[in-house]
RNA sequence: GGGGGCAUAACUCAGUUGGUAGAGUAGUUGGCUUUUAACCAAUAAGUCCUAGGUUCAAGUCCUAGUGCCCUCACCA
């Protein structure tokens, strides 16, 4: 850490030591018996408040000075305030900690709401305090941060210096929030499960490991809280939600991070259809808590988000834009073999797996969205429950927007035999993708009987990403998945 | 993993045909009582990502590496 810090902030900071005032004070002690205002409050107020007292405190982040005046621009909360000093309504030495003041420090104000001369609101000081010395400089005023390297690593510089950025994680969380409040509003119950689970499963991904020392354990952290979701729709928990991060050990991509944010909901008593409805209640409630409008831009595309979204069978959509039936096996063959896929023996996984792969190959692209995708084949949905009319085809959908695929859902599969068998074919499939166990403990909650139910799955991140038009899932990521930075990170070979 | 691009002051960026390292902002010092990207003057600040190579001479050209970005592959 040998010269982290910059020798003239140093000085600054003992110059203003030297003066017997704290850097970093416990306390505010300018504010006497007044409360803190807010500058929003204080500017929406301020017609009705001239000439009484108010007390702010914030970041400095503008600064003219001229001598005996000086303006600063203080921000704080949603907004920012001008400060006016003025060497004669100021005790001396409150002036004079003007010489130790730098842009980024935190300051604390006792002042009258005033007027300048040229009409802006702005609180003139009776008292100033340095409440934090910063020793690091802000980046340019006008430009801002704009290395996108910098911008992640150090998050906290580009949140107090990029309003937007601000504001999108503001959106971000209003449309958390806004989800929750439709879950909770159809008596569903908010719940925590395991991130650590002895057998990784609800997914197709490469789990991060971990050991528990005391138990002697190999864990897993979660790919999908599926499996735990459902075993509570087992105990009578019958309509259950979790905000869950998962974590995939995968690669990096502008859609990808190691650990993400995955909203899965399980209701009893319905199935993938009434999943949809509540989806497309979800992803209308959250756009309207980020004021998207009817029409989001994603990656210079608009999309129309008025409801009801499109509806469209798998096979229909595989049809109209692969000019043949997915069941059309000599079709499929001769197309596999035309774009140099394997084209698999038998009617199992594997076939189903590679007309799955035609699918997403040649048709989930043109799927620009919003649309719901339903009825998907049965052999490549290890947790739906096949139809009643065609089990060929289980009850699933995944939703598109933006030409990424959001939600994904299931009527549930809750025949405990049927499940099993769907568990060994996949540990049995040479896909290193799959699971490597069964998860015996899900297949005897099974057995003690879920009631038919309907659960969904939604990329949190990648909602996000659409609704607040960011191309990059980084920038809807407080602290995205980065390379350890060298020189600062401590060496922790093992 | 393949391909492409970028890396220069704290920040944002210039840097011509290979010929002494630049600007704005921030910083420091001084001045200034109505600015709001304040202004004026002075001043400090560089491992030009790293290591090699070519050359009389490399920020610039070549090779390799590192980091970041894009893209393909991968990804229920």
């Amino acid at each position: 850490m040998h010269d982290y810090f910059h020798p003239d902030r140093l000085q600054k900071l003992a110059d203003l030591q030297n003066s017997g005032a704290d850097a970093y004070p416990a306390s505010i002690s300018v504010f006497g018996d007044l409360p803190r205002s807010m500058s929003v409050d204080l500017l929406a107020r301020a017609e009705e408040i001239q000439n009484t007292e108010a007390c702010v405190a914030g970041r400095v982040l503008g600064r003219r000075g001229y001598g005996k005046l000086a303006f600063i621009d203080l921000h704080d909360g949603e907004g920012s305030i001008q400060v006016v000093l003025q060497k004669d309504l100021l005790p001396a030495e409150d002036f004079a900690l003007l010489k130790c003041l730098n842009l980024g420090d935190f300051i604390a104000l006792r002042g009258e709401i005033k007027k300048t001369d040229k009409g802006q609101d702005s609180i003139y000081g009776s008292r100033l305090e340095i409440l934090t010395k910063g020793l690091e400089n802000p980046p340019d005023q006008h430009y801002g941060l704009a290395d996108s390297e910098l911008r992640a690593r150090r998050r906290y510089v580009d949140l107090f210096t990029n309003q937007s950025v601000r504001e999108n994680f503001k959106k971000r969380a209003a449309m958390i929030q806004a989800m929750r409040e439709v879950f909770l509003n159809q008596d569903y119950l908010e719940v925590e499960t395991p991130v650590m689970h002895p057998i990784y499963g609800g997914a197709n991904a490469e789990p991060f490991t971990t050991v528990h020392n005391a138990l002697d354990m190999k864990l897993y952290m979660r790919i999908a809280p599926e499996l735990y979701l459902k075993r509570l729709v087992v105990g009578g928990l019958e309509r259950v939600f979790e905000f869950a991060r998962v974590f995939r050990n995968e690669g990096l991509s502008p859609r990808h991070n190691p650990e993400f944010t995955m909203l899965e909901f399980y209701q009893a008593y319905t199935d993938y259809r009434g999943m949809m409805t509540l989806t497309e209640e979800l992803v209308l409630a959250a756009a309207a808590a980020a004021n998207c409008g009817e029409t989001v831009n994603f990656r210079g595309d608009d999309y129309n988000l008025s409801a009801p979204f499109a509806r469209i069978r798998y096979a229909d959509a595989f049809k109209e834009h692969l000019g043949f039936d997915a069941t059309d096996r000599d079709a499929v063959t001769a197309k596999l073999l035309e774009i140099k896929h394997d084209v698999p023996e038998g009617d199992g996984y594997a076939w189903w797996k590679a007309v799955n792969d035609l699918f997403e190959e040649c048709v989930e692209h043109k799927l620009t969205g919003p649309v719901f995708v339903y009825d998907y084949p049965a052999a490549i949905c290890p947790l739906a429950k096949p139809l009643a009319e065609d089990s060929t085809w289980a009850g699933r959908f995944e939703f598109f927007l933006g030409g990424m695929e959001l939600a994904n859902a299931f009527s549930e599969l809750n025949d405990p035999q049927l499940q099993l068998q769907k568990f060994e074919e996949q540990v049995a499939d040479a896909d290193p993708e799959s699971p490597n166990a069964i998860d015996y403990d899900y297949v005897r909650a099974l057995a003690y009987g879920m009631p038919p139910a309907g659960g969904c799955g939604i990329g949190i991140d990648r909602l996000v990403m659409v609704l607040l038009g960011q191309d990059t899932i980084r920038d809807v990521l407080l602290f995205p998945q980065l390379r350890a930075e060298d020189g600062l990170q401590g060496s922790s070979e093992d």
